[in-house]
DNA sequence: CCAGACGTTGTT
DNA sequence: GTCTGG
DNA sequence: CCAGACGTTGTT
DNA sequence: GTCTGG
């Protein structure tokens, strides 16, 4: 689940993680999939947004390709799973988004869909991130989204969703101090539906070459954006 | 002790 | 690096 | 997540 | 079928 996002309005980033502005320019995003770079906000003294490269490179993995490059961390395991029991415990983050697709399998091909919060709306996935070590000595900063059980409106498409952090709930997500599982466990729940919706979209998203607003053209006669 | 896995998804 | 399996 | 490749040899 | 790339 949740191989496929959006950040179609980057410049709300800086005043819902309170930013001083972005410190890079950021394109809207159409179709950000595994391996290529995103920003996420990483906490600390500062909240800081970062470009990292999604797919998560565990320290000991020989290098950043291939099996030991990890997507999507479960919610209900992350703690003790050792491929991201560290960076749950000392390196969260938010990942910047305002969407999210998923495919609905079971007919002769996947059908894609997009959640988006009502109207709109910048989207945080909780998220882990890692350092990695590349052999010239230079660092590969990258992340995994969490995942969660399917809230009501995704249900029926899929059985997983991201876990979505409330901006209410960022400086405890984010919070470095936190190490336990425990103080972070009601927000690891599938979201409220209320305030989300979602709708069938335009086969376009399922290649990563497409990255334009034509991936969010309505499903199956793909005439209207929202 | 050393060797080998270390993850999620979906599908069977 | 750290854990599990043999 | 989906799309696309998946191989070697010898010859140019 | 399975792996790699984006």
């Amino acid at each position: 689940m949740c191989g496929r996002y959006t950040l179609t309005s980057p410049d709300e980033l800086v005043q819902e993680f309170g930013l001083g502005e972005l410190p890079f320019d950021l394109a809207p995003r159409y179709n950000i999939a595994p391996t290529q770079e995103a920003p996420v906000v990483v906490g600390g003294q500062v909240r800081e947004l970062r470009l990292f490269h999604w797919g998560l490179v565990p320290q000991w993995a020989k290098d950043t390709r291939g099996g030991a490059r990890l997507i999507n961390a479960r919610s209900e395991t992350v703690h003790d799973k050792p491929s991201f029991r560290e960076a749950f415990a000392r390196r969260r983050c938010l990942i910047c988004a305002d969407g999210f697709y998923e495919w609905k399998r079971g007919g002769k091909r996947p059908v894609p869909h997009y959640m988006r919060r009502v109207g709109g709306g910048v989207i945080a996935f909780a998220g882990v991130w890692e350092r990695y070590q590349l052999p010239d000595g230079r660092p590969y900063f990258s992340y995994a989204a969490m995942t969660t059980g399917a809230n009501g409106l995704m249900a029926p498409i899929h059985d997983r969703m991201p876990v979505i952090i409330d901006r209410a709930d960022y400086d405890r997500w984010l919070d470095p101090s936190i190490r336990e599982r425990a103080p972070l466990d009601d927000l690891l729940r599938p979201p409220a539906e209320a305030g989300f919706e979602m709708r069938q979209v335009s086969e376009r998203v399922n290649s990563v070459a497409n990255d334009s607003p034509a991936c969010l053209l309505a499903g199956p006669d793909q005439q209207s954006l929202f």
